[in-house]
RNA sequence: GGGCGGGUAGCUCAGUUGGUUAGAGCAUUGCGUUGACAUCGCAAAGGCCGUAGGUUCGAGUCCUAUCCCGCCCA
């Protein structure tokens, strides 16, 4: 019975059913579980954990990019025999799901605060319920082989133990604080939010000069600028340069704040930048973080004139109750008709935004809690010095020690309820704090009963700050935690080395006392194809969903991967996609074919020893080459080029000059067709392992094919290392194979014969030879190849369209046949009998340029040779252009015999 | 202001210990289909590798300067 597929590769009905297969197999699951029995803890084990998406996120091209990056790394390591766990997962995005709940409870007429913290939490659980799944189900179809029986979400009751065991170690080793700062504001959220989620945008505004009037003085005054002017309602200080002539008069006298009237003083202070606006700079401490500072440094007193709503309060006289935006321009129309105003000019702002949703952020003083970074900062930094951590690509070591040290202490609590409380209690009472692993029911100081738990959560990065451990049991001391813990690689988008990576390290250091990874691989962000960002508003996004659907899983994959350089940002475009499809199709039709072949094939051989051919000599040396290649490739986190390899060498080699002269082989019957199936299989199964860890799901498929097909035929053709296995992702990674020594003179003689089938090919096709007109050909192929083209010739009829009966080889020629045309490809001439339809002029035309080519390229070598190349480099490089030397003067000399 | 990345074919990009004729996909042009694949094949054309210096036997690759684009931090 002969084994047929069909004729196109049918993604949408393979790639479902295959991971179902493989995760029914349990093939996800690390296969040594220090959970089990059978453990052995000498295994090597490989871990990765996951960004954990937003649980109610939706997949986009980003998560894709990850998924299919990690999951390549996993599944390269399982192959490799790692014990290798993915540990999949998602967080809950306090901001943001805590905004789509009231988006929705919004539409039924309630806000959250009508509700009440308890409903609404469960609101939210159940919200988590029911949107929660999607984004993992997504992930699956992109074929992630994650452990899904250990899926781990932040606000599980094991993740948010941990968070709480996190909270109150650093609360009593003194690293975490409560206070007043000068924080970021998001008035439309009403949290506080971290530096980090602050982004500022350069954009039009208007720089306000006015006149700090002297106290006391009708006249005098301080010119100053300023490009909030709303802010004038809360300036406790007018500072200026000390050295600065203009005003040294004035350091220590009283200005008045106007229409408020009340008198600030005038100080000094080198911070000022004296050729900025007038030189002078009024000073809001409650409002701006450098006039904050310099508040500070002089004991200013600080005014917050906002509140919550980033509307003036009491403090802001008249304007109380106006929105920010609407005070300032009344209070400077005000000021206008007070005389006060000097000039406007256009200024271009920095203004600071809120990451989400893109609000004015406020500066302002606010009661939050904070870490003490500093001593955390400098073990992370010291981790990667030291070379603990290794981040690829490398230049962005340089990134993160540029922000470690710089860093400000970062503020933990947001104003939400969605996430994890702060296990502070205060008394009311004795006025104390009680910071507790457990829920306490009366103050730990007075003993007090009337305690109250603070209102706010934890900032949703100091809980992903622990994924690394928290997934695998921390604070317990559980066996997965014990075995897989450090983890081994920590892949994501540069976009979040400070969020994220660089606060794992900071956390993975101080409660697990080890970097919570060795390697941190960043990846770029993924762009349109020309190279603009995604957004909805431009239109441009690309959603990944519809990209499976159209074309595939693996060609969105392979795209992605090949597409990419680590740390660098990728252009996707549908084109790409569309070539990979292809490429999936292509590797599935040769599949058709070389199962095809296999079962045309004896099942067994006659004799025990094989007579390969060069052209099987070609595809294996090819294929050793490639191996070693890409393991190389893969160590160094080139995976884009390993990609591209694979696929140069799968369609060029393989499918277009191994699998053409194969069918020739095969079909010669006998020993020729038994060996050529044997070593059909055993390269294209090799090829399918090394392209697995890319496009797993066409691989696996075709894997099963395979060898179902071989093994209903014969016992004898197997794969490379001599064993099928259940499914290709746990067959095990090629191992590189030494050279024997006949692999080079076989390259080099095959890209002879193939130059010889270019060469008649462009003949043919420059002088318009019918294609199914065969010619007749005469084969000079010099001294050294004893008779090699006579065992080629049927090849070389095949591929350049001769007649194999009236070819003729010969090792030398007297004389050239005559009414021939000669093509030379080295030492190699083929003689044509084309000379009727060329015109004799232009085929000498023809060779006359032939040969100019090839002195150009002698002259060039002799030269190079001449030169102190030929003393400096090294032997093996000096030899190559001998060589190439020598083949082109064989050209020449042939080429001059013909003219 | 500080730092980082990029500028290679018409477009989008590879090109990692420097090795002497710079590659791919798409687009373009020509030819081709009963025999794995038109989701294909065979071929062609297309590049002073941003500019100027330097190091070296040798530079797309290393160094310096410079112009342009992008990003991060302040």
């Amino acid at each position: 019975m002969t084994y047929e597929l069909p004729k196109t590769y049918d993604f949408k009905n393979t790639e479902q059913r295959i991971y179902a297969m493989w995760e029914a197999g349990g093939y996800f699951q690390p296969h040594n579980d220090p959970n089990k029995p059978d453990f052995d803890p000498n295994v090597k084990p490989f871990v990765i954990s996951i960004p954990p998406p937003n649980v109610t996120g939706e997949l986009h091209l980003g998560h894709a990019m990850f998924v299919s990056m990690e999951d390549l790394m996993i599944r390269y390591h399982r192959m490799k025999g790692y014990s290798t766990l993915w540990v999949p997962g998602t967080d809950h995005a306090g901001i943001a799901t805590q905004l789509m709940v009231e988006r929705a409870l919004e539409k039924e007429g309630l806000s959250r605060e009508q509700l009440g913290r308890e409903k609404f939490l469960e609101r939210t659980w159940a919200w988590k319920e029911k949107y929660g799944g999607l984004i993992t189900r997504q992930i699956r179809r992109l074929g992630a082989s994650c452990d899904w029986t250990r899926e781990r979400f932040t606000m599980d009751p094991g993740l948010s133990k941990a968070v709480r065991e996190a909270f109150v170690r650093l609360y009593e080793k003194g690293l975490i604080y409560r206070g007043p700062r000068l924080i970021n504001w998001s008035p439309g959220l009403k949290t506080a939010v971290s530096d980090l989620e602050v982004e500022y945008s350069e954009e039009p505004g208007t720089l306000y000069y006015f006149k700090y009037m002297l106290a006391g003085s009708d006249d005098a005054y301080i010119p100053v600028a300023t490009t909030r002017p709303e802010t004038i309602l809360g300036d406790t200080a007018v500072a200026v340069h000390p050295e600065d002539e203009r005003y040294r008069q004035y350091i220590g006298k009283k200005v008045v704040v106007p229409i408020l009237g009340r008198d600030i003083p005038v100080i000094a202070d080198e911070y000022v930048a004296r050729e900025f606006g007038t030189g002078a700079l009024k000073i809001t401490p409650g409002h701006d973080p450098h006039d904050y500072e310099i508040g500070h440094r002089h004991g200013l007193p600080i005014l917050s004139i906002f509140d919550k709503d980033a509307r003036v309060n009491h403090l802001g006289g008249p304007y109380a109750g106006l929105d920010r935006f609407e005070a300032r321009k009344k209070l400077w129309n005000d000021m206008k008709a007070a005389g006060l105003v000097l000039k406007e000019e256009p200024y271009t702002l920095n203004v600071p935004r809120s990451q989400r949703g893109g609000e004015i952020i406020e500066p302002m003083i606010s009661e939050q809690w904070f870490v003490k970074i500093a001593p955390l900062a400098e073990k992370a930094l010291a981790a990667v010095k030291n070379g603990d951590i290794k981040i690829v690509p490398e230049h962005f070591e340089k990134v993160y020690y540029n922000w470690l040290e710089n860093i400000a202490d970062w503020c933990i609590s947001r104003q939400l309820w969605w996430g994890h409380r702060i296990p502070v209690w205060y008394c009311a009472d004795c006025g104390k704090e009680t910071c507790a692993r457990e829920d306490p029911t009366t103050c730990a100081h007075c003993g007090s009963a009337r305690i109250e738990q603070d209102p706010d959560v934890l900032d949703t990065w100091f809980s992903s700050g622990l994924w690394p451990f928290s997934t695998l049991g921390w604070p317990d001391d559980t066996p997965d935690l014990r075995y897989f813990y450090p983890t081994s690689y920590m892949e994501t988008g540069y976009d979040i080395l400070f969020f994220w990576v660089a606060r794992m390290i900071m956390s993975g250091l101080e409660f697990t006392g080890k970097a919570p990874f060795h390697t941190v691989y960043l990846h770029g962000l993924i762009r349109d194809e020309h190279g603009q960002k995604m957004s909805k508003t431009k239109g441009n996004v690309i959603d990944p969903l519809i990209v499976m659907d159209d074309f595939g899983t693996d060609a969105l994959r392979f795209t992605l991967l090949v597409g990419s350089t680590p740390g660098k940002d990728t252009n996707l475009s549908l084109k790409k996609v569309e070539a990979n499809r292809n490429f999936a199709n292509k590797l599935w039709n040769a599949a058709r074919l070389v199962i095809g072949l296999l079962q045309k094939a004896p099942s067994t051989p006659a004799s025990p020893e094989p007579q390969w051919t060069l052209a099987d000599a070609f595809i294996f040396a090819r294929l050793k080459a490639l191996t070693r290649d890409v393991e190389r490739l893969f160590q160094t986190f080139q995976y884009g080029q390993a990609g591209q390899m694979l696929y140069d060498f799968f369609w060029s080699d393989f499918a277009d000059w191994y699998l053409e002269i194969a069918k020739l082989q095969v079909n010669e019957g006998g020993d020729r067709a038994f060996y050529t199936a044997d070593l059909l299989v055993r390269v294209f199964e090799t090829t399918l392992r090394l392209l697995h860890p890319f496009v797993p799901f066409v691989t696996e498929e075709i894997y099963g094919h395979l060898k179902k097909a071989c093994n209903g035929h014969s016992e004898h053709f197997k794969p490379q290392d001599g064993r099928w296995n259940a499914v290709l992702m746990i067959a095990r990674w090629p191992e590189p194979m030494p050279d024997e020594g006949w692999e080079d003179e076989n390259l080099r003689e095959f890209a002879l014969f193939q130059e010889a089938v270019r060469a008649i090919r462009n003949l043919r096709a420059e002088k318009n030879v019918k294609p199914g007109l065969k010619l007749g050909a005469v084969v000079v192929e010099g001294m050294e190849r004893k008779g090699l083209y006579q065992t080629l010739k049927r090849d070389l009829a095949a591929l350049a369209g001769l007649d194999e009966t009236r070819i003729t080889v010969h090792a030398q020629l007297a004389q050239k046949p005559e009414g021939h045309v000669a093509l030379v490809a080295g030492p190699i001439e083929i003689f044509l009998p084309l000379a009727e339809m060329l015109d004799p002029e232009e085929e000498r035309a023809r060779l006359q340029k032939e040969l100019a080519e090839a002195e150009a390229q002698i002259a060039r070598l002799e030269k190079l040779l001449s030169s102190d190349f030929a003393a400096k480099a090294p032997p093996q490089v000096v030899q190559k252009e001998r060589d190439k030397l020598a083949l082109y003067q064989e050209t020449a000399a042939k080429l001059r015999a013909q003219l």
